[in-house]
Order: C-alpha cells, then sequence, then structure tokens
DNA sequence: CAAATGATGTAACGATATAACATTGGAGTC
DNA sequence: GACTCCAATGTTATATCGTTACATCATTTG
C-alpha cells in the first residue's frame, strides 16, 4: 500500500491551507495565498495538490472546481465511497460515507453490468447554522 | 410550472447536436459543431445550455465538464434525484434514480439537520461492453 | 562520484466559463 | 402600423481553471 509518505515543503503549504480554510479553496485562490512563501506559479500549486489527492489527505469537489482537507485522512477504499455535503451559503463542507449507498450502487452496477471504479457524490444545500440565521431574514 | 417553452433556434440546434452524439459534448465541442449553423461564440452555446439545462433537457456533467441530452426528459424533482453511470472508455453515460438512494440522503439530512437542495452524483467506470472488449486485450 | 529519480521554477498555452454592451425580433398594446 | 417591453442574439473581451514543455535542483543509491 501507500507509505506514508513525507511531505515536501510545498505539499505542505498547500495542505496546511487548506486545512485552515473554512471553505474549499481554489487552486489559484490557494496560489494566492501562498504568495508569500515564494509560490508564483498555477503547477505549483497543481502539484501539491495532486501528490496530496494520491495520499487522500485532500478531495476536490467537482461541481465547485475547488478543493479540501480530507477531514479524517482515512483510506478511501473503493468500498468505502466518501460523499460531500456542501453549504451553498457558508460553503462549509461535511464528508460522509453510507455503506446504504454504496450498496444501492453496486446492486445497480450488477443489474448492469456496470463496473464502478469512483464515484462524484456531492449534495448542495443549506447547513443548519444557516437556515437558522436566514429565517428571519426572509 | 414551467410551461413547456417552445424552443429557439440555437437551444434546438444545441439540444439536436447533444441528442445526436454518443457520447457527453463540452461546450466548445458543440460550438465547433455549430460553425456551419452560424455559432461563432462561446455564450451562444452556453446561453443555450442555461435554458435547456432550466427546462430538464439536458444534464451537466461536473466529473467530465461536458454536457448531455437528458435520456427521458423528466421533471427532475428534488424528491427523485437522478445518477449517472460514465463509462471511462467509451464515454456513454447511463441516466437512473434510486428512490433508496434518496431515502439514504434524505435520513442523513434529517439527521445532520441539512436542507438539501440539488444534488452530483456520477459514478465512472466500465460498461458491460467495454469490459467485454478489453478482457482478451491485456 | 555518477546515474537515476523525483521535486521545483518558469513561461507559455489550452480549456472552460462569464461580463459588458449593442442589436434584433416577437408579443402585446394603442 | 407605431410604440413599448422583454427575451434572445451577436460580438468582443476577459475571467477562471488546468496542462505542456523544458530547464534546474535535490536525494537517493550503487
Ligand atoms: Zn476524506
Ligand atoms: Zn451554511
Ligand atoms: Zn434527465
Ligand atoms: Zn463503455
Amino acid at each position: 500500500m501507500s507509505a506514508p509518505h513525507r511531505l515536501t515543503r510545498n505539499q505542505a503549504l498547500v495542505l496546511e491551507t487548506l486545512t485552515t480554510a473554512e471553505e474549499p479553496l481554489s487552486a489559484y485562490v490557494i496560489l494566492d495565498r501562498l504568495k508569500d512563501e515564494g509560490f508564483r506559479a498555477p503547477l505549483q500549486v497543481y502539484r501539491a495538490l495532486d501528490k496530496l489527492l494520491e495520499a487522500g489527505l485532500i478531495h476536490r469537489l467537482d461541481s465547485l472546481k475547488a478543493f479540501v482537507a480530507c477531514s479524517t485522512p482515512h483510506e478511501h477504499d473503493a468500498a468505502d465511497r466518501v460523499a460531500f455535503a456542501i453549504c451553498q451559503k457558508c460553503a462549509r463542507v461535511w464528508e460522509f460515507s453510507d455503506p446504504a449507498i454504496e450498496g444501492r450502487f453496486a446492486a445497480w452496477a450488477a443489474d448492469t453490468d456496470f463496473e464502478i471504479a469512483s464515484a462524484t457524490i456531492e449534495i448542495s444545500g443549506l447547513c443548519a447554522a444557516c437556515r437558522k440565521a436566514g429565517e428571519g431574514a426572509a
């Protein structure tokens, strides 16, 4: 399996930026925040992101075109897919996995003779805090 | 509710391009295929795509940054979410929905006090035909 | 040390999507 | 028909996201 590779300076900086952030960040926002650390070009960010994705330390949210630190740096096995809930207002992300959902996908795949390799599961809506805050504002 | 708006020329051309295609198409591929019909700029495509998305006649696949015609132009209600399976090899798309999956999301949302507005559910893998074709090739 | 490997820096480019603004075309009045 | 309104269109420019190409530096390993 994947040896727990020690992170390089660039990788550590990008990971720390994501870990510190409250919301998912685009690659260019990360670049901007790391200007003072010597980052100059997008590729410096994308290369670090690639390694962190491989290591399972971060995720890319396709629906936002942005990256987020993994909430519980686990091995994301094929049999333990992860889903994300993203608040449209505060942009905070909840990461969860549900064997029952995985089971339904597996059942559909078996019926259809489709071999699942990966999945993108992102739900969008309003978190409890943002709904509470918005109740009196309409 | 949404009146079944008659499509404009541009919208009809974009929809026909997607309906005819075997795979999802990027906006720029659509633009290219409609050059002969007078299309010149990305916005002509994106504006038509926006309307078709509103009308529920097409979908955007976030994981591919591409668009696909809806296989069964239904009203995609909040209570009847749709999922996609995308073959990595032939790029064909299967559109399906599963009340049990929706139920699991609803259960998670209830537990977490999250209000779901929309979802992106895209699984990637190999279809039956492509697996069969690849079996003797390794 | 020498070779191999992986990370980095930099510039240029490609791909995806939107902003801004002028113009056109039809639907409903008068 | 003339007038008004509003949606759709055409066009240019720009914003945003991501990759190719290539030279350089660091680390490991024999
Ligand atoms: Zn994770
Ligand atoms: Zn929120
Ligand atoms: Zn559909
Ligand atoms: Zn296939």
